[in-house]
DNA sequence: AATGAATGAGAGTTCATTCAT
DNA sequence: AATGAATGAACTCTCATTCAT
């Protein structure tokens, strides 16, 4: 479930039309409800795109009306933008954890990659919504996403970068390079442990993790 | 261009009324322009996405109007199923021609990789779509494409078993999980290459081999 | 503001609930922010005609959330009719003023004018959505509009009339006509006063009662 | 009917997508139904107000199923500004006509009153639509309106202004208040016409003209 | 006396699809 | 071989209205 991370971030939850009376808006009726809703969309649009994916989807899975979930997005555009914001703030918090602690080189990626692929096993369909669907978002509406993005890739070069200093890594690696392959196979693999559930998820960071250090060759 | 593999396999291709059999389909004008349809279709939805992509987007694209596009698709589904058929039967054809070859594992690796990422430069848009777009099609539509699939990535684990017993690469790994980290990691470069063309090709492949070989650690 | 002439006939206003009667309505709580209801409606209505007006911009207005609209209106129709019948009430009141006392012709006319076009530059709304909008209330609820217009436009006729016995005007004049055409021309100046703030009152006035009364003819 | 006074225009129509064949668009069916379009539009928005009137009603009138009508309007508001221009531009272009030739003032006045007169009388709902509910289109789409409406003041206007020259009409008019008064005038007379069908139209006209030449005075 | 929350009906708009020509 | 014209179903979004609190 999305829903502990998520509420962490509550106080800064918008409120419908005016602010409401509580300065903590997270303990709120509607803010508990926008977690919900954020859920559904992140749930619906994660299965069938955002394109494919109706308003009326997400308002049956929240168990309301059709016309019912606009107290709660003013569009669907805003739906995804939420959805992408919300999952990815919370997956980039998770990294500034972990790179701000001193650590070696090689439990650090372990960690960075067994949050990410745990993310996904959370059914943080959040996650795999911001990766697959922002893009169908208008580019304005995407700043914020850039920047995190910027953030996280940033946080994961230098922790690649620290490697190197500590000789625990190949000098000739490229480190952008690098960060950008980690996160592309650690997305594919999160759409698997997503769509199948048999697949063990500490199995899969284990073997991530050996193939990204070590290579295949002998 | 993927027009030159995919008209290798034109005299396949159906046509729209039992009267154009009689010449060699392959060459007919109609096969010619499906083939056009097919390109406008993937390039189409590759942009925008199965659901958010219209079928007069694809005929814009074609330069006809939209009601003639049902001449040479029966539905817009279809559309999708001979984007994805096509962009793939293609590239495993390729993979074929790769893996039947005896030669060095690595040199093996490096072509594998070499032909996936050329395949996204070409602006094969089919390759994306099949990607990002096949799981929109229903099951039984899938059917060509699952077995497609399977075929190929046997072969990528073949070539990785074959890795093993020369000894090329190390015994503990496990084929299965590596063939689809690999598909994975280069579909995402892949994705990179479409969308930014400054990226450069022969560096990307050369990395790419680097670090599935090597991996980073010293 | 309208306020006055309003407040005037708050003895009659309608209570939400029976409790309320005991005190007299016209100083209630209620009474005095149903006014401000119905001025807020016509400002509403005035700017954006009936179906164009949302009740949250009636709300928004009067600095009240949407739902508590139904405490003073027990629909959007009956908002509208509100706004009329007190616009248009609080206008032939002042007619029959008018006409009540003994003046030559001409003075009358041009204090039916001044009178007319004051209460738009007054920005009474209500004057303005009972002209424009009134047509858009179903006919059972227009009755009333109906009696007070019949009223007021036979008050202008007899005026004519007099005139006419006077021997101050023509006595080939139609009446009923002419009662049509100032009513015409006046509201057609009375909606430019309303848009137009820096168009003159005393002015305009004595231009459309100079056209009335002598034509243009040297 | 309007048809023949915009069919006159017709070579200038928009065709839906892109040019057609034939060079005078005039005689295409698309040409046609397209007047049919605006004519149904013009009526349902003289009847029922741009905002109370709804697509499915203009499609009603036109004998064709609500999302059809998307085939000749791109969506409402442009139903609506296409009603008030070629209602307007027909309208103007009489205009022209009549302060073209010249004539004694009296003779001119009398063919102005009657020409918008009779505009309305022959169900020029478009003429009414304008009047009532342009203000309704946003300030851009009205750029062509404010242009044919200021070329129709002024050519009211220098008629007056001949008039006063010909010492016709008196030397202390105001021609522009004249102008604003004689068609505010008009468009209530006008409105009258168009609801109440027993309205003799020669008569109106007779009352107009005397009313805004000799005033009521004796 | 007022509000938060929800609803249901309907609006405008889009779009895949059909078909006579 | 292609198009103009139309359709119907679905979709996003709006809004008047209700009601427990």
């Amino acid at each position: 479930m999305m829903h502990l991370a998520i509420m962490r971030r509550m106080s800064s939850i918008d409120t419908p039309f005016e602010l409401h009376s509580t300065s903590t808006a997270a303990g709120t009726k509607y803010a508990r409800k926008k977690v919900a809703a954020i859920a559904a969309a992140a749930q619906v649009f994660a299965e069938k795109g955002f394109h494919g994916a109706t308003t009326q989807d997400i308002a049956t899975v929240m168990g309301i009306k059709q016309g019912s979930l606009y107290y709660y997005f003013k569009s669907k555009e805003q739906a995804l933008q939420d959805v992408c914001e919300y999952g990815f703030e919370n997956y980039v918090q998770q990294m500034e954890k972990i790179c701000g602690k001193a650590q070696p080189f090689e439990a650090k990626m372990q960690m960075i990659i067994t949050s990410h692929l745990t993310t996904y096993r959370q059914k943080n369909n959040a996650m795999k919504v911001h990766n697959d669907q922002r893009l169908y978002l208008p580019k304005e509406r995407r700043q914020h996403l850039k920047e995190l993005g910027t953030r996280y890739r940033q946080m994961l070069e230098n922790t690649l970068q620290e490697g190197v200093q500590q000789r625990t890594i190949r000098a000739d690696i490229d480190t952008h390079f690098v960060a950008y392959s980690i996160i592309g196979m650690c997305n594919s693999w999160g759409a698997y442990l997503v769509r199948d559930e048999s697949l063990d998820l500490f199995d899969t960071i284990q073997q991530c993790a050996d193939l990204v250090l070590r290579g295949v060759l002998n």
